[in-house]
RNA sequence: GGCCCGUUCGUCUAGGGGUUAGGACGCAUCCCUUUCACGGAUGAAACACGGGUUCGAUUCCCGUACGGGCUACCA
């Protein structure tokens, strides 16, 4: 049977970037076996669902490239795909477990079952406290029926009996065992008659044929009653195979990351921003901070995964190929920006300037920029290099789309000289009569100027780029001319003049 | 508290009974260059601790410490 695997987001809100490294690592794995890739979405709980939250999953996934091959809008023959639409299976499954014995009805509230909770912190529902509860294994049959009838509020617990070792082969981890004595008596059913996680996941993973279930570390403590569910519903021989993945870490501290963590250090850690009620609930994305999709793609892969050579950049294909769940780590991994913005560069250096051109047209339009392609085309392949993110081609190069704003004031100190003044004013003269107005042409032309005038390049081209662009570093500044053109150039280069000798 | 998982430079990691413990990010110095960046070179920087097993443990085993996850009618 051919690899099947799914990804299974509940719509609570924006998804970060652990989760979107979940569906990842689901993706690779699937395209690697030539198996199928599933989107599911848990929906179950009612109370949490957030309206907006599939649409932003749906687009994430999109935006990296990561096209599902089954789930809701993306066709498949084992739908529906949103679990709240599969809510009469559910039931009917239930009934099975019930009828075998395998699960039972429990009457206790939610407000007393807290309020045992809060006199005896160790307290949990299992096999030695449900007997003195209220539930289908403690009252008359009569009475449960009675109760059932009248429409009393009651959830179906899995009942778990002591005494077993359960064994599971994790992919990642190894042997884990539990012992199911320890284990409390899950919720299947909720009083609002959705199911729980537990339930709808082996339900629909068995049903959707699932070979391997591959998720976040912090399952691990239930896949013991998964397992455990897998038997009372007799599919323990097509059960699929596990792996958990390590947790991502926040980037200082202790502790997983979090939403919040975006805002407490200023970096992005959803794939695409999300806009919540209020600025608190609001976060910006990879997409939104300049990150490529392949960059974004490539960091999540490592967060947790390393090829057993010393290569670290690679395009989604390679991934494909190279990624195995046996050399996922087994310890979290801590997220680290720096490396992000690195990965980030040495994509985007590997991509050509009209795909470039492309990424960077809707940022230069939001400015008000000129956003031609040819323009942008010019302008990316001269930054290429010396950018980290897609945002600093219109915000760190900006002069390369309106004048100066600010000069350096240290430069003008530092390479500044009224001495230049008279040679600046005679290059000005010349610089529009260079014909063609191009890098090459312009070079050669001013060299000669200067040669001719006994001045050096090195006296003169910073001063040159500090009117060009306000800044000691930044492009070429020959090149940096042609782009401007010779109107253009002029104009600035008379500016920083007026300027640097006022500012003296 | 209980259960489960983990622990190699600051970070991501390679490695694995005998290695100068390798790479990358970041950091520092230098080279290239009109600047920055790119590229190149160099440097500082790690096997949590204690017991075993062994001729020999960073590597295997057991403890301890530390970190993490779970312990909901959330996923």
């Amino acid at each position: 049977m051919g690899v099947r695997v799914r990804f299974a987001p509940s719509p609570t809100g924006a998804l970060h970037i652990g989760g979107i490294r979940t569906a990842l690592y689901n993706y690779l794995f699937a395209r690697q076996q030539g198996g199928v890739f599933i989107l599911r979405i848990e929906d179950t709980d009612l109370a949490r669902y957030v309206p907006g939250a599939e649409e932003y999953i749906v687009e994430a996934l999109q935006w990296l490239g990561l096209i599902p091959d089954e789930g809701p809008g993306f066709g498949g023959a084992y739908g529906p795909y949103r679990q709240s639409e599969r809510q009469s299976i559910y039931q009917v499954r239930v009934q099975e477990l019930v009828a075998t014995g395998r699960a039972y009805y429990a009457f206790d509230t939610p407000e007393e079952l807290e309020a045992r909770r809060l006199q005896d912190g160790t307290f949990a529902y299992n096999h030695l406290t449900r007997q003195h509860l209220r539930n289908s294994l403690t009252m008359r049959p009569e009475e449960v029926k009675r109760l059932l009838e009248k429409g009393i509020p009651h959830v179906v617990r899995l009942r778990i009996e002591p005494g077993e070792d359960i064994h599971i082969q994790d992919l990642v981890r190894g042997e884990v065992v539990f012992q199911s004595s320890e284990l409390d008596d899950k919720v299947l059913l909720k009083a609002d008659g959705m199911p729980t996680y537990h339930l709808a996941n082996i339900v629909d993973d068995h049903m959707m044929q699932i070979t391997h279930v591959i998720r976040g570390e912090e399952w691990l403590p239930s896949t013991a009653h998964h397992v455990l569910l897998y038997r009372a519903f007799g599919w323990e021989k097509t059960m699929p195979q596990f792996a958990h993945l390590p947790l991502i870490l926040r980037p200082e501290g202790q502790g997983k990351l979090s939403k919040r963590d975006g805002a407490r250090f200023g970096i992005p850690v959803f794939p695409l921003s999300w806009k919540g009620a209020t600025p608190e609930e609001s976060f910006e994305g990879f997409r939104e901070a300049g990150f490529l999709p392949q960059a974004t793609l490539n960091f999540m892969a490592l967060l947790g995964w390393h090829p057993s050579d010393d290569r670290e950049v690679f395009s989604v294909e390679e991934l494909v190929r190279l990624f195995s769940l046996e050399r996922v780590s087994k310890s979290g991994a801590r997220f680290d920006y720096d490396k992000a913005r690195w990965l980030n560069q040495r994509h985007i250096m590997a991509t050509d300037d009209s795909t470039l051109a492309q990424y960077v047209r809707p940022l230069a339009e939001a400015k008000g920029y000129r956003a031609d392609l040819p323009y942008l085309e010019r302008v990316v392949a001269l930054m290429k290099e010396r950018v980290l993110l897609l945002t600093d081609f219109v915000e760190e190069a900006y002069y390369l789309f309106e004048p100066v704003r600010a000069y350096d004031e240290e430069g003008i100190r530092k390479k500044w000289s009224p001495v230049l003044q008279p040679i600046l004013e005679l290059l000005i003269e010349q610089l529009p009569h260079v014909k063609p107005f191009d890098a090459t042409s312009v070079e050669t032309a001013t060299k000669a100027f200067l040669q001719e005038h006994e001045a050096k390049p090195g006296d003169v081209l910073p001063v040159l780029r500090l009117a060009l662009m306000g800044s000691t570093k930044g492009p070429a500044v020959f090149d940096t001319m042609a782009l401007l053109g010779p109107e253009e150039t002029v104009q600035r280069l008379r500016r920083g003049m007026a300027y640097f000798l006022q500012s003296r």
